[in-house]
DNA sequence: CTGTTAGCGCATTCAA
DNA sequence: TTGAATGCGCTAACAG
């Protein structure tokens, strides 16, 4: 690989000439810029973006942490994060941390390490374990998806609540009034998506009764056992809320393998419309949230703070708080009727 | 983020030793060895590995161009890939082409840049393509999954011809002779897997009927369209292999909503093994790849490739060929049998 | 064993 | 407008 040097030599100019018409960082003449652009041509030359790091204290690189990239939901958030950072010239770094607070710190400290220019966080954090994070770092991060609580760290993603209470209230106004749920622990699958239930209950004037209510960690199988304790139970729920697609999909699987009809015997909403929901039998009801597009947003709004910073790096205090910009974004999600859900009949 | 001077500053010592602490290249005084660690202790220090990069020439990055992220099966190769990159304390920067060429080559240059260490490709790319790369790089890089044709660059994956060949003698073992083939266009979707298919029918005795081979793309969408064209004609085959687990969800899908039953009037084989074909119903019978385990082994062999290169660099000829490193690794398939294909009956 | 020095490839002052 | 010189943070050769 040809270095600036033997570029400038080349074309005969100095390396700062070279320098100069490569970032177009001040006017050349004409007659150099030829002789730069033909030799770099010929040689083939692309700057060494390590050099460039180095001294512009800019990686183009934005760190991803993501709990599991095999996860579907995980690889299209990933798909749009990438879409657009490719577009703004940015590199991805993919750090997979399988759920393992171990593995996100070493992660934490690779991306340190390699300077990143932002990291966008695709699962559930504490404040106390960005802490130290944030400070000696002051790389901008970013809440993909699930929120952060009590925090003003910048997010991309839906209002969690709302949805899941969109998804319980579709039950009620199909007549159900026993509506069982399965709950994830985290903050996202668990807590706020929880608390959609606990509302929309109440909303309604239906009393929350803790024995329809199982806690498992979100995957197919996870949500047989969970759609197994259910059916243990003398008189099973008529419809469930599941807090993941996943974990809908195994409770279907379960149910069925009971003999037992879906929708017509038990009723079954899902959450975030992954690609899997649309190949199950019966098709699952579910709330579609527009993955994609939070991986979209999240890499702009980042990538957005990340310039913001550097322009206003020097001048230290410049009062334009004004145009500050927005750190929280809420994207529209919306319920989509397939084949899981049914009118409740007397009984 | 201190750096190496504040270090040096902080323990009273100089740059050079504590750089021969933090890597351990050469003896250092217990006494000073100790004073260098607590002040990397106290002040958080951590190697800038930008400037390492750039004295070292070597980055620890490899990049991994993927056609599309959010497909199951990529992602579970990258998956792989990750776990063990992060093992051998590499990164992993994300290329998705979206199957684009023009993308790729973006990529390309990107990667050429950024100077990765080596490339690990989970798609077809002809060596024409690569020529123009390979020539100014000097890279390693490394096919997984699927191979190229004609050309000595490793390649980690399973046998594909063997393997679809199996799945069709899984067919042909359960009394069917009438064999459908839905195939794919590119290298290992379509050639290769055709050519398996071809084979067994052949070895078998069997006649090979252009009439009941189709071609398209992989995805679900696809196998729905491809089966209802076997459909339409006035005999169907009795089975079908598909060549990949997408294309059979989607057939799996568009059989039933003939009103037909899956395996009793057609019987469905897959391939890959990807999560999905657990959880339709029925649930598919496939060939199973170590899918995880091939991203892991390719990323095993092109480090291995990246640290052999640079040990060799120096020393140029040195003829050591006989532990030439092996560029081909085979893994196993094998075929999983689920509820897709049954005996046939008389008719 | 330790410190001084040069230089990786580049952007950017500062003079000319 | 252009070129020479400085330094980003680090490693490695060299001398002591």
């Amino acid at each position: 690989m040809p270095n600036i040097k033997m570029i400038a030599r080349k074309a005969g100019v100095s390396i700062s000439t070279v320098s100069r018409v490569m970032n177009g960082s001040k006017p050349v003449s004409p007659e150099l810029e030829k002789r730069v652009y033909e030799a770099v041509k010929q040689m083939d030359y692309k700057p060494n973006s390590i050099a460039r790091s180095l001294i512009l204290n800019k990686t183009n690189l934005i760190g991803v942490v993501v709990p599991d990239v095999s996860n579907s939901f995980h690889a299209q958030l990933l798909s749009g994060i990438e879409a657009y950072a490719a577009e703004a010239e940015y590199g991805v770094i993919i750090c997979n941390v399988y759920r393992s607070w171990e593995k996100q710190q070493k992660y934490f400290n690779l991306m340190l390490e390699r300077h990143v220019d932002g990291i966008i966080l695709l699962h559930d954090n504490t404040l106390e374990e960005l802490a130290a994070f944030q400070k000696i770092s002051n790389t901008p991060i970013l809440f993909a998806s699930v929120p952060i609580k009590g925090s003003e760290i910048p997010f991309v993603g839906i209002d969690e609540v709302k949805a899941a209470y969109d998804a319980v209230c579709h039950l009620i106004a199909k007549g159900h009034r026993e509506i069982g749920l399965i709950r994830g622990e985290c903050y996202a699958l668990g807590t706020l998506r929880g608390e959609g239930y606990r509302r929309a209950l109440e909303d309604n004037g239906i009393p929350f009764r803790e024995e329809i209510v199982v806690h498992r960690p979100s995957g197919v199988e996870y949500g047989y056992q969970a759609m197994e304790e259910l059916l243990k139970l003398e008189s099973h729920p008529s419809a469930v809320f599941c807090v993941s697609d996943e974990i809908a999909v195994g409770a279907l699987d379960c149910v069925l393998d009971r003999g037992l009809r879906v929708p017509e015997d038990i009723s079954l909403i899902g959450f975030d419309d992954i690609d899997l929901s649309q190949v199950v039998r019966p098709k699952l009801t579910t709330v579609h949230q527009p993955i994609h597009e939070i991986g979209r947003e999240s890499a702009r709004l980042l990538i957005d703070l990340i310039e913001r910073k550097g322009k206003t790096a020097g001048k230290s205090g410049t009062p334009e708080a004004a145009e500050e910009i927005c750190t929280r974004i809420i994207l529209d999600h919306s319920l989509v009727e397939r084949e899981t859900v049914m009118e409740k009949t007397e009984s």
